[in-house]
DNA sequence: ATATAAAGTAAATAACACTTTACTTTTTGT
DNA sequence: ACAAAAAGTAAAGTGTTATTTACTTTATAT
């Protein structure tokens, strides 16, 4: 699943390790995320939508598959 | 984290086996998210607000504890 | 150019989402 | 009351999310 992580933590001038301690998970969860390695749960969608003030589908872009 | 899943299921008159086959899941899959025993992965939930046609944050509801 | 911060990657492990099988309890209809 | 459908529950197993530790590569700043 895509996402717009990287672009949300540019225009906050965030690291990989603010957004993960900011969300309290490891840089690495961050990282993998955006590099696509995973999904995140749902809670931690939550967590980072009320972080950026968005719904969860402005930060995730589930492009359905059949 | 609590969910609308009985309430939506009970306006389409789905049983938890139908609201399962609609998602591609167990039907102990849906009864464990409606009771509450684990929260469905962010694909799972995208599918169900594709489903009801729905946010996700009107579907689940993610009370933010800390 | 070189030091430092940031990002990328990998392996091992833990925790959790989800499945299958199977059984019990509750609800609904006649 | 009784049968049938729906919902609830449980255990064992699989696959995925997330963690930790640790190392490498890339970007930034002086």
């Amino acid at each position: 699943m895509k996402n717009r992580l990287k672009v949300l933590r540019a225009e906050k001038d965030w690291t990989q390790a603010d957004l993960a301690d900011a969300l309290d998970v490891s840089r690495q969860t961050i990282n993998a995320i955006e590099k696509g390695k995973f999904d995140p749960s749902l809670p931690l969608a939550f967590k980072a939508a009320r972080l950026f003030n968005l719904p969860i589908e402005k930060i995730f872009d589930d492009e359905y598959e059949a």
